[in-house]
DNA sequence: TAGTTACGATATGTCGG
DNA sequence: CGACATATCGTAA
């Protein structure tokens, strides 16, 4: 009964309507093990205007067990509101749907009793444990308090498992715990003399298990997870296909699949937009999909294959050649050789397990946990974020929340990008506006309820006026709060080297400004994101003139950045030390500005990013106009290092070939160098048309659609598509494109064709226009250049 | 278990000559 | 045939 004190960290979260009332249950992972906390008998909450009191009453009536109360709340239109308080959490739902039909809101119905009850309390995901009482490794009715810095050390598993081309289950590895496993459908074979001898002698590291049926794998596989007890369960798509496939074999062998704490089954859920995509949420364990996680990071790879990624991430990987060839191979040892299918397939395991690690993702899933309020498997999730840190600020401020869709949508503008000037240059440095939208919440103070307020905050003084008419109050707010918070919480992380943590700060707080533009979330107002937008746009004018008053020319800048040119070649420490005065210049011209004209205090910080001792800047196509998020430029840093840095060219681009990219930057880096590159361009050409250089041909595109989809045009990414699939249904392979999915194709005398038949000769016509010609006039012209001039011989000239 | 707008390039498909 | 609109993809921020 008596606790010593106990800290956990949120591994996940539940509700149910027990009789008694609602019931929360959060499973946590303690310094002494899984821990289950059972909150039982909670009431639940929502609100109405008290001017809808009579029909309220009217319908709770029917609905046993709800009461009202007058609170000293009001709705963002101002208007008073009760307090609906509810045994059962669905009786919400019902009674808002039944309110809705007579035009009558009812606001935060849909929040979640276990989300409410950590959100206003403060908690994301460390808690301290306070009272209850204890029954082995369940606590019932305590208290949770936040507890921000506890990590715990947790049970990961890395969970893999191989299939036949139609996904009948051939066996399943489980890798990062103590026992390792293989459960292998079938039995050994006698081994013959010959594999014996010449296969590789390597001992096996982990248990290589027979199972004699389907059923008899997946309950080795219940149990090993009852036996081991993971927190986290970490896999490659895990949830798309291997829990997926896991599933469905178990459904159709009419065994349960129970991979839960307390042998519960995966909860599954469907993705409400997204056309096939599940949830899987399993009681008190952590599903992470390591796809997932490195989107949610930032990460990008060219792809996120688990070879792309291992390659890249690694410096190894397991390819054993195309998707089809790797089929044909996954049968040829599950019929022949279990135990190289078997390493084959833990071995994919352990490439996940070391991504992980590699990564951070572990951690960097358990910050933004911590960060958000979201449980650790929930990427995306900007609006729940959102959400999760302002009502509970908002309700202290005496509101209640808007539901979504109060407001109709309507556009409204986004980052501002300057026109460029287009050219080669000498010494440009680039500044921009560190975390731009935030700073501007902080210093400008706005803010939904602020955005109310200001309406009729009486007295002038306290007021902000912001773009369009727009007026905040200068004292009633919630975001500026949290912003100030988490910035300060990033800072910290910077100087503590916590990287994942930093990285889940600054996601978090840039995606502030974007939910607010955002129709689906509850807080969605077009004036109060353009307060935001504009305000950029308004900055970045007006940084240009301060520079621009300077001496120096601003040939570009996109949303938080401007391109200054420093007009004469500049030696780096000399661009730098040029930059960081004209930063901390108009860093302090904005501090005393603001304070003086609106007395306000400045968060806006302009730093120095980059010094590119060259930079290039092309026009738009077939114009003189400059162009726009398109340039290339040789960066030097602080201490010097160079590097050749490309936005938005082709050489960024994976959906232009190796040919064009190479020359792209071949091109570019001799100009840079001041190397020739007349040659190049007439030798990559030639060698070009020689063949030389076939193996660069392929493109690489996504089908974003189905294969079916596409009506209107027919673009040569499907169309390549359309015939790899006709060829793989003829030879009776499954359809590798039907749902969409990346094509690989090289253009031919014939139009493309899918590297799954590639039989026509080589377009190396559509290569040379389409490819070299548009990449190296972009650039040759500015230098009075022309790629027809380059590679056509004159005539006379031998 | 839904953050955003701004921008550019290519290929396709339609229309009028 | 070229002008033009639009579909599609991928990217910057």
């Amino acid at each position: 009964m008596t606790s010593t004190e106990l800290k956990g960290f949120i591994l996940t979260r539940h509700w149910r309507d027990a009789p008694a009332g609602t019931e929360i249950e959060y499973w946590l992972a303690t310094a002494a093990g899984p821990r289950k906390v059972v909150l039982t008998s909670r009431t639940s909450v929502a609100f109405v205007a008290s001017r809808h009191r009579t029909a309220v009453d009217a319908e709770l009536a029917a609905m046993p067990g709800m009461q009202l109360r007058a609170l000293e709340l009001k709705t963002f239109q101002r208007e008073a509101v009760l307090g609906v308080y509810a045994k059962h959490f669905r009786q919400l739902g019902r009674l808002a749907r039944a309110l809705e039909a007579q035009g009558i809101p009812l606001f935060e119905a849909d929040v979640r009793p276990h989300d409410r009850y950590l959100m206003e309390r403060f908690i994301t995901a460390g808690v301290r444990v306070e009272g209850g009482r204890s029954e082995r490794a369940t606590i019932v009715d305590c208290k949770l308090k936040p507890a921000p810095e506890f990590r715990p050390a947790l049970k990961v598993v890395s969970l893999d498992i191989e299939t036949s081309q139609n996904e009948a289950l051939y066996s399943i590895a489980l890798d990062g715990m103590p026992e390792r496993v293989v459960f292998m459908l079938g039995e050994a074979l006698p081994m013959r003399t010959s594999e014996a001898s010449s296969g590789p002698d390597e001992p096996m590291a982990f248990s290589l298990i027979y199972c004699s049926s389907r059923q008899v794998m997946l309950e080795k596989l219940n149990d090993w997870f009852e036996r081991n007890d993971p927190d986290v369960v970490i896999g490659w798509n895990v949830i798309q296909f291997d829990l997926r496939v896991l599933q469905k074999t178990a459904d159709n062998c009419d065994v349960q699949l129970l991979l839960g704490r307390e042998r519960r089954p995966i909860e599954w859920r469907t993705h409400p937009g997204k056309q096939g995509y599940l949830f899987a949420p399993t009681p008190g364990r952590v599903v992470i999909d390591g796809i997932d996680a490195l989107k949610a990071a930032v990460w990008s790879f060219p792809s996120f294959s688990l070879e792309t990624v291992s390659q890249a991430l690694l410096g190894e990987g397991k390819a054993i050649g195309d998707a089809y060839d790797k089929m044909a191979e996954i049968e040829r040892r599950y019929q022949e050789d279990k135990p190289a299918l078997a390493r084959y397939n833990i071995k994919d395991c352990e490439l996940v397990l070391r991504i992980f690690d590699k990564a951070k993702l572990l951690q960097f899933a358990m910050e933004r946990a911590q960060a958000t309020g979201l449980q650790a498997d929930h990427f995306g999730g900007s609006i729940a974020a959102f959400s999760h840190h302002y009502l509970p600020r908002m309700h202290r401020l005496g509101y209640v929340a808007p539901n979504v869709g109060e407001i109709p949508s309507k556009a409204y503008p986004g980052g501002y990008v300057m026109d460029s000037k287009p050219g080669f240059y000498d010494s440009v440095v680039v500044l921009d506006y560190k975390s731009l939208y935030p700073s501007i919440i902080r210093t400008f103070l706005v803010d939904p309820v602020g955005l109310v307020e200001g309406l009729d905050a009486g007295d002038p003084a306290m007021r902000v006026q912001g773009p369009q008419g727009t007026v905040f109050s200068r004292d009633r707010h919630c975001l500026p709060e949290i912003v100030t918070t988490l910035w300060r919480a990033r800072d910290e992380a910077k100087q503590a080297k916590n990287e994942p943590l930093s990285q889940a700060l600054k996601l978090l707080m840039n995606s502030f400004a974007g939910v607010l533009g955002a129709a689906e979330c509850r807080f969605f107002n077009p004036a109060l994101v353009s307060a935001v937008t504009l305000r950029g746009h308004e900055m970045m004018k007006r940084t240009r003139e301060f520079v621009e008053k300077r001496g120096y020319e601003a040939i570009y800048g996109d949303t938080d950045s401007i391109f200054v040119w420093l007009k004469r070649p500049h030696t780096n420490e000399a661009a730098h030390a040029v930059a960081a005065s004209l930063a901390a210049d108009i860093n302090d011209w904005w501090a005393r500005g603001l304070r003086a004209e609106q007395g306000l205090e400045s968060f806006l910080e302009i730093e120095v990013d980059t010094h590119y001792k060259k930079f290039f800047m092309p026009t738009i196509r077939g114009s003189e106009v400059g162009s726009k998020k398109r340039y290339a430029g040789l960066s030097a840093d602080a201490t010097g290092k160079e590097a050749m840095v490309y936005r938005g060219l082709e050489m960024a681009r994976s959906d232009w070939t190796p040919l064009a990219r190479q020359f792209q930057e071949g091109l570019l880096s001799r100009i840079f160098q001041g190397e020739p590159y007349k040659p190049f361009v007439t030798d990559y050409a030639k060698s070009t048309l020689a063949g030389d250089k076939d193996a660069l041909l392929i493109y690489r595109k996504r089908l974003r659609h189905r294969l079916d989809a596409y009506l209107v045009n027919v673009p040569p990414q499907v169309r390549a598509a359309r015939m790899a699939d006709e060829h793989n249904g003829r030879l009776g392979r499954p359809m590798q494109y039907q749902k969409g999915g990346w094509i690989e194709y090289v253009m031919t005398r014939n139009g493309p064709e899918p590297l799954e038949i590639r039989r026509s000769r080589i377009d190396y016509e559509h290569y040379l226009t389409r490819q070299l010609q548009p990449i190296a006039d972009a650039i040759l012209q500015p230098l009075g250049e022309s790629f027809m001039a380059l590679t056509t011989p004159r005539r006379g000239l031998f």
